[in-house]
DNA sequence: TTGATAGGCAAGTGATGACTTGCCTATGCT
DNA sequence: AGCATAGGCAAGTCATCACTTGCCTATCAA
């Protein structure tokens, strides 16, 4: 059951910026995402912290990482997060009148 | 910010099991959850902490509680559920050729 | 090879959160 | 009125989790 680990990674602030800079930036390297997160929101967290999210963020298939050298490009992967949507599916489409009389 | 109440709601696998019951059936008293929690899924837990766990979902938005002489009905509501998809949203529909030359 | 950069592993700490127990209020039935 | 049902409030406990510090490995440049 991985929805465990996609609510879990998903339930931390810290977490979710994370993915908002992957959003805006796909393929970033852990010292890229730990200097947006001091500069642009002010977070002063230790890059083993930025590196401990990030592995949560990768067992919930959110991020997926490639190593190429020395560095390790993560990468946004947002397939996981269909499963909320499926899971508590939206109700009624548009009713033409009062849904609840 | 409601997003911090949305995904603190989610985190809690009993209360995903409270929505999807919540999903098959709108409208169910507290004991009526409860009795769902220990019958269909095996769950041992007070009455107490389902009544804690629906607040939490009730400060989520994810459910709308009315009160009917001495019963309480909680209603299910997935639409605070549509901002995750909207915060990260799938990157490219179906690309006619690679997306990234 | 030396040094600098990029990242990983492991243990320890502090705070948040889930759950329980005990008691209290309100509505409805007889 | 009296009792049972439906729910609420409050404090206390225990575990999980975020975060840090300290040290170690690997790649690249001089």
């Amino acid at each position: 059951m991985v929805a465990e680990d996609l609510f879990k990674a998903l339930a931390d602030p810290t977490r979710r910026i994370i993915l908002d800079e992957l959003t805006e930036k796909s393929g970033q390297t852990l010292f890229e995402i730990c200097g947006r997160l001091s500069m642009k929101h002010q977070l002063t967290i230790s890059r083993q912290g930025v590196s401990q999210h990030l592995a949560v963020l990768d067992a919930a298939g959110l991020v997926e990482s490639r190593r190429e050298g020395r560095y390790k490009y993560h990468d946004l992967n947002t397939a996981p997060l269909r499963q909320i949507a499926e899971r508590w599916p939206a109700p009624e489409p548009p009713g033409p009148e009062e849904s609840t009389p």
